[in-house]
DNA sequence: ATAGAATCTAGAGCTAACTCTAGGTCAAGT
DNA sequence: ACTTGACCTAGAGTTAGCTCTAGATTCTAT
């Protein structure tokens, strides 16, 4: 069974310019041609191109998915350098994942900010008295919420039936 | 008490450059300047300069981060827009976050094959008989271990004292 | 047999987010 | 007073990762 640049796109969902593109920074190398120079993917390149998709997602640069592509095509002598590239990956990925986290109680936390906001009418009501500076005592009064064990995930949640229209 | 641009670029580990393109974008309509013309950060700004960040993080296109900082200048009016912005894009982290847990689970499997591999001394011993192929049943094979309760995160590494050199 | 759709290559064009340069001003220490 | 370093603006340059165009070829379905 082989399959066209065209259905190859639409499987992984990306166009078929950009298929070109990897192929033409040597991240496609196993792919057959017919006799017209057509490109034809095999079931097994859908292996490779697996790979290569979660490599993006995990955020590696075109070339260094080329660099580990051609491990591969290099055969056994490299598995090391194959093992090492994706435990690093992994790990700058764990890393990435934990800053995301971070990010994300943050977004929650100043979610919960604007539904306090918004039920007051009044941003003010998280001011120092006379001014228009934020009270810090808003961030703690909410980190204690959390630690009193409130779902950081729901505090900042609007109640049902507070649409503006 | 106030902050040079050095100062803050330092603090929040940007570079100078970067806050200026900021500001040029108006993500900064709320630093002040001293009468010679330079930017003068309060503490207060460190408020706003921590939610850039963190929308940053979130992967929210600058001139996006702009149009919220853009509701925060205007007041109260926009309460209920800022909160619809922070809410999608928690929506929009949540979901990334979750391909990257795939991501992140599709890499440890790819460690495991090669931690196999390696053990093995060839890669061939994830084929199928007489073929170039792998064989569909070796990830069916980690899937069952991690079913019994093993933990990916530990299946794909090498055993101590299995260094290269 | 032929029309319309897909594909090919080479190379131009595009966008986001910086990053830096040039030419000048300003501030802090000696 | 003078030097050094930080700062200013405007605008050019850079990089990654596509995305598209042009012009030619090939495939597929009637």
């Amino acid at each position: 069974m082989s399959y066209s640049i065209g259905q190859v796109a639409d499987k992984l969902s990306i166009s078929p310019y950009t298929l070109r593109y990897y192929d033409k920074e040597g991240l496609l190398p196993f792919v057959d041609r017919n006799p017209a120079g057509r490109r034809r993917f095999k079931d097994n390149d859908f292996n490779f191109l697996e790979v290569i998709v979660c490599l993006k997602e995990a955020g590696v640069p075109v070339k260094q998915i080329g660099n580990f592509i051609d491990l591969c095509m290099t055969g056994d002598t490299t598995l090391q350098d194959r093992y090492d590239f994706l435990n690093e990956h992994e790990a700058k990925l764990e890393a990435k994942m934990a800053r995301l986290q971070h990010t994300l109680d943050f977004l929650r936390w100043k979610k919960w900010y604007y539904k306090t906001a918004l039920q007051a009418g009044t941003e003010s009501i998280h001011y120092l008295p006379g001014t228009n500076h934020v009270d810090p005592a808003v961030h703690a009064e909410f980190n204690q919420l959390v630690a009193d064990g409130a779902d950081p995930k729901d505090l900042g949640n609007l109640p049902e039936g507070t649409a503006k229209a």
